[in-house]
DNA sequence: TTGTCGATTGAG
DNA sequence: TCAATCGACAAT
């Protein structure tokens, strides 16, 4: 199936579960390197505490609040990108994590781009080494994903049959919803770990007296 | 200008 | 369970 832009186009958890089975194919430094997208994260924008678009427009967060179907590259913890498809309508922001995925070619570029030996399921298993076997990173923020010529690009999309939803990993607020989804069975999705810290008074994070 | 914290990962 | 490691952003 082709992608069309107006399927990006809308709230991240409405867009989300449909990236799920999605093709992601990444020519970054002309090595070929193509995946089956298996986990993903809804961000919305100026609703979403956990969303870098939360307290508005700022450089880094800009391309979130332009046009759906491009790329969002953050760097996070002094030294992982992750990768994003933003998804809302221009003037309104909105991202999908892009979480894990399953290699389809380039498994030779991805594991010499990947530090340790993890196992063929493993190399786009999380955010950041799934950035890191695409060879994504802040340099491509900013590139249209639907566009032919460009170097980094969903393929196609897929009509999932199902999916799992969960909460949202690592992230400490608004755990009201479940802003995960996932294809079930599927050895490259990554485990659930909790958010460190909580927010406000009455943290709970107490051992015992 | 300074201080805090993070959409993670891998080792202990 | 914890350290690595640094950019973004809120608070001075």
């Amino acid at each position: 199936m082709t992608v069309g832009r107006a399927q990006l186009s809308g709230p991240a958890l409405v867009v989300a579960p449909r990236l799920l089975g999605a093709t992601l194919l990444s020519e970054v430094g002309g090595l070929r390197v193509s995946a089956r997208i298996t986990e993903v994260e809804a961000y919305e924008g100026e609703r979403d505490p956990a969303s870098h678009a939360y307290r508005g427009p700022t450089r880094r967060n800009e391309v979130m609040f332009g046009e759906a179907g491009r790329l969002y590259c953050y760097f996070v913890y002094g030294m992982h990108w992750c990768a994003n498809v933003t998804c809302g309508r221009t003037g309104v922001a909105a991202a999908v994590l892009l979480r894990s995925a399953q290699l389809l070619e380039g498994e030779t570029v991805a594991r010499s781009r990947t530090p340790g030996h993890p196992g063929t399921a493993k190399l786009a298993s999380g955010p950041a080494r799934l950035a890191r076997s695409l060879g994504l990173s802040g340099e491509h923020t900013g590139l249209d994903l639907l566009a032919a010529g460009s170097p980094v690009r969903l393929a196609s999309l897929v009509a999932i049959g199902e999916y799992e939803a969960g909460p949202r990993v690592g992230v400490a607020v608004a755990q009201d919803h479940p802003w995960r989804f996932w294809l079930p069975g599927e050895p490259s999705v990554s485990s659930y770990r909790r958010g460190g810290r909580r927010r406000g008074p009455g943290n709970g994070q107490t051992g015992s007296p």
